[in-house]
Parts: structure tokens; sequence; C-alpha cells
RNA sequence: GGCGCCGUAGCCAAGUGGCCUAAGGCGACGGAUUGCAAAUCCGUUAUUCCCCGGUUCGAAUCCGGGCGGCGCCUCCA
């Protein structure tokens, strides 16, 4: 078998081989947390989830790790001033605001003032949503999912040791600077060479920045401030650290080597952000790679428009799973599979056609399970990767990570009533392992919709249903189900008798 | 303007020179089944691949040129 994934920085459909045999080291950019994250947030770590769980059915023993971005960095909003706010602080401002109008439950920031809440606040939001759409390091927290709140000594040690090598210098305005002509590689991974930087640059770039620069593009990694709202002492001034510089040193210090195998992220990392970590990296270690592989997900449009909160269809995944886009409840598998559907490297359209159309595949996945576990008596057998179905599903993501070629491997599948059911299961076990939809997480246990006193309410009008039919007075029994229906239920009447279930979505 | 992805049915989307008069899913439609439904099963659903040229015995697939969509293009994140 051999695995092809499209390499940002060779712009080519590359043999995939990890540096050590069996293993592969995984860096994924993470969730900034003064917010909850939306879905394209979460498209591009599902990517990245696809890409393990893949390589994991491929035989690999897969590390990853993610980072979570809670440093106060700037906004890029060119306010009157120049200087941008600070994205805590524009955080606490709204958090005030949300807490009025219940959008942040009372008691769940006492003092949004205290960026350290706030960020506490969103970074379990950001991991019950994670952990509700199975992305598989979410479960591993926080051992492989960092704060940069927690790195501030490792990325201080990495910026001297860049000083020391002649990558980094303090500018005229106390700044610390990565030199990028230090750095010949540098728009390797971008195409953004020095020259094009400087072809393209017109006028945006304020003339006193730059007076304290040795070339327009050199970026911060050490910025003095003593009035930023989350600052640390540091050999330049007490501060904060460049956003860059986050990623360089979690990636290095958590795997321990200088080169990783493979780096993720949104394709709006490219850059500057991920050019910068590979000089940072590179320029730290000496390595020719920091990572040997770099793949970006690309943007996900909402309707067919760009995300934005102006238009009115920034979606959160709590707006998705809690219904407030379809105007019912999302099960969180639905979301994963619309998230996971389409090529990575494709323009993904996020529709709620589209999830009503997830929706349809995942309860075949799940009908055909709970069919072979009623005719195996739950009996799983195991199944080798050389199973048919299995081998082409592996072969179709061996393809630069084909979902659609992969899925049509298994639907069809799916469809049948297979002769031997246990191997089913089986079969079903190892690609649910990747999909992870039919349940969201065979290991991991998954998210069963809790049952209140709606679902009692529906299941004693089945029994009442079941009652008029065994009178066979139909005018009632369809009165009945119509009432059940109305509920937003869907109905099976079957041998053993009546059963109802929420939709999927 | 620069760099880079991409353009196949109502929607998602496979296919990368001949087995393509183009997978698979969702949806839709027709039928079987059902007291009626749901589920399930069977069948139908692109002579055509954004447009125009070219290469070739042969192109959705290669080349050139258009048109269209999306991302990034710096010190603030």
């Amino acid at each position: 078998m051999t695995i092809r994934f499209y390499n940002t920085l060779t712009s080519r459909t590359e043999e995939f081989a990890s540096i050590e045999p069996q293993t592969v080291r995984m860096y994924s950019c993470g969730p900034t947390v003064y917010d909850f994250a939306h879905i394209g947030n979460f498209r591009s770590f599902l990517f990245a989830d696809l890409i393990r769980r893949f390589l994991e059915l491929a035989g690999y023993d897969v590390q990853h790790v993610m980072n979570i971005t809670d440093v106060g960095h700037m906004t890029d909003d060119a306010v009157a001033d120049g200087a941008g706010e600070d994205k805590m602080q524009v955080a606490a401002q709204r958090i005030k605001e949300d807490k009025k109008s219940g959008k942040v439950p009372e008691g769940a920031i006492d003092n949004p003032d205290d960026p350290y809440q706030i960020a506490r606040y969103y970074t379990n939001a950001f991991l019950d949503d994670a952990r509700q759409l199975g992305l598989k390091v979410a479960f591993e927290y926080p051992d492989n999912i960092l704060h940069a709140t927690e790195q501030i000594a490792p990325m201080q040690e990495m910026i001297a040791r860049l000083i020391d090598r002649g990558h980094a210098y303090v500018g005229g305005d106390g700044v610390v600077y990565y030199s990028v002509e230090s750095f010949p590689a540098y728009g390797r991974l971008s195409g953004n060479t020095l020259d094009h930087l400087h072809s393209g640059a017109g006028g945006r770039i304020s003339e006193e920045h730059q007076a304290a620069k040795r070339h327009p593009a050199d970026f911060m990694l050490w910025k003095p401030d003593s009035h930023h709202i989350m600052k640390w002492d540091s050999p330049w001034g007490p501060g904060y650290p460049g956003w860059h510089i986050e990623c360089s040193v979690m990636a290095l210090k958590r795997f321990g080597v200088d080169t990783i195998d493979i780096h993720t992220g949104g394709e709006d990392l490219i850059f500057p952000h991920h050019e910068c970590e590979i000089a940072q990296s590179c320029g730290a270690t000496g390595a020719d790679y920091f990572a040997r592989f770099w793949m970006h997900a690309r943007f996900l449009l909402v309707e067919g428009e760009k995300m934005s909160k102006s238009k009115g269809n920034f979606y959160t995944v709590r707006d998705v799973l809690e219904g407030r886009v379809t105007g019912r409840p999302v099960h969180p598998s639905v979301l994963r599979y619309e998230l996971l559907k389409s090529h990575y490297r494709s323009n993904m359209n996020f529709t709620v056609k589209g999830l009503q159309d997830s929706a349809g595949a995942v309860k075949r996945l799940q009908d055909f399970r709970s069919r072979c576990e009623a005719a195996s008596s739950g009996e799983v057998a195991e199944v080798a990767n050389s199973h048919p179905v299995i081998r082409e599903f592996i072969d179709a993501l061996s393809d630069d990570l084909n979902i659609s070629a992969a899925l049509a491997v298994v639907l069809p599948w799916a469809a049948e009533t297979p002769a031997d059911p246990a191997e089913a299961l089986g079969v079903l076990r190892e690609i649910n392992s990747v999909l992870a939809v039919a349940p969201i997480d065979l290991e991991l246990g998954g998210t069963a919709a809790p049952a209140d006193d709606e679902d009692a309410n529906v299941q004693a009008l089945c029994r009442q249903l079941d009652e008029a039919r065994a009178r066979k007075d139909w005018p009632t029994a369809d009165e009945i189900r119509k009432q059940i229906i109305d509920r937003g239920y869907n109905v099976h009447t079957g041998r053993d008798g009546t059963t109802a279930e929420r939709p999927l979505a």
C-alpha cells in the first residue's frame, strides 16, 4: 500500500513515509480561545483527525499534538491609533454583554476581566465540542493539547537561541524580531519569497514600524509591553510572545525531535503563520525541515458564501447541534460527517440541505450496524485489513484522503444484507474507527442523546398506538402516529411493536 | 498586480489519455411491501464533464487562451 498526500511545501502529491517506521508525529494548529470555535475551525480540526485515524487504521502509531492559543494577541482591526486591540480585552467586553443576554451562562465566567477565566471557559467549550464531534486528540487533553501560556519559558529559550544563532535581533523599538534575511528558505512554503513580498507589499505598512526592523518581512518574536493584559517577565522586558513561536516550541518540545512528519492547519495559516514557524524552527534547530509534510484544509463556505459575522452565517458547533441553524437539533455524528465528506482541498460548501443529506448517510450506516447486531447476536468477528471492503476503503484514502471514493466503497456495501453479520460488524468497526459516525466513536463511547420527559411521553404514545392497532382502530392509530410525528420523531411500526426516535438532523 | 487551489447531474462528489454512451451518496420520481406510514427492496434520474482553440487514431482527463469561484500577500492577530 502506498500512501500519497498533497504536500503544500512542494505543491505536489507525494508518497508519504514517516521518518521513523510505524510512528507518525503530527502537529495541528489549534484554536484561539477568545470565543466559541466555529464550524470552519472544526472542518480543519476534523481534517487532521481524518489523517490521524486513517494512518492508525493503516497501521501507524500516530502521536498527535495540538495547541491552544490563549495568549491575548492583538486584533487585526486597523483602529484609529493603528495599534489594534488586545483580543482578550475585546473578548472581555463581549462577554460582559453576552452575560446580560444569557449567551454566556451566569457563573460561567465570574470575572470577565480575568483573561485566564475567559481562556478556561472557551477551552472547555472547545473540548466539549471537539469530543462531541469525535476529535480524538481532544480525549488526550491535557497531554497532547498544550496551552501557549504554559509554554512561555521554552518560547523564551527558543527566542534566545535564535538571537544567539543570528536569526533574531532586538529592534529599535525594543521588540525582538526574526530576521527573514537570515533564513534563505523563507517563502518556500507559501511562494511568498522576499522578492515577491517586496513587490506586493504596496503601501500597507506604516513607516514607524518599519523603521525599527531590518527587513519589512521581519516578524515579532517577543513584544515588551507593560500595558498588555497578559504579560510575562523576559530578558527583553515584560511582555508577550509573538503568535508564531508557540507552535514551533510546542511541536519540537512535545515530540523531542527537530523534524516532525506532518503539520496541518487551515489554508489561511500557510502565510504568514506556517512560513514563520518554519523559519523559527529550522533557524533554532538547524534542521532542513520542520515538518516533512505540510497539509492544509481549504476554507469552508456557508451557503456559497464566506462565513462572516456581518452576513449572519457565522455558525459555532453548538449553533448547529442545538438547532439554531436548521430549526431542529442535529446529531453530532451528522455534523462530523458533513464536515468530513468533502475532499479537504476542495471548496466545502456547508448548507442546511447538505446537513440533511448527511443525516441520511449516517442513518444508513447506523441502521446497517443495528441490523447486523440483531442478526449476529452482537458477535463481532476479527477482520484483517486485507478484507476486500477495508482494502478498498484504505486504498481510496491512501490517495490523498479521497474520502468520496472511500464513502463510495462503504455506502453501497452498507446497503446490502451481509451474508455474515459478525464479519460485517468487524469490517464496520475498522471503517468506523476512521469515520467515527456509527456511532460517533466506538472506542470512546460516543454520546447518546439523553432521554428526557419528551422521550418518555413519546414512548407512551407508541404503546397507545400499538393498542389501537391491536384493536384495528385505524383512525385512532393514525391520529397517534401523527401526534408523534408532529413532536418531531420518526415512527417505525415493526414486528415487535412501534418505536420512535428523533431524527439525526 | 503576485503566489496557490479549484470548476463534472437539483445538491455533495469519483474519475487524471481508450473498459466513461462518466462511480457512489443525498434528493426526486415510479414500483414491490405495509391497514396507512416509516424502514427495506427493485427500477428511473449527465450521449456529457465552465467556454473556445490545439495535440492525439482517441480527451472530462494533456497543452494554450478565456470566463468563474476561493484563500493568502507582513509586523496588528
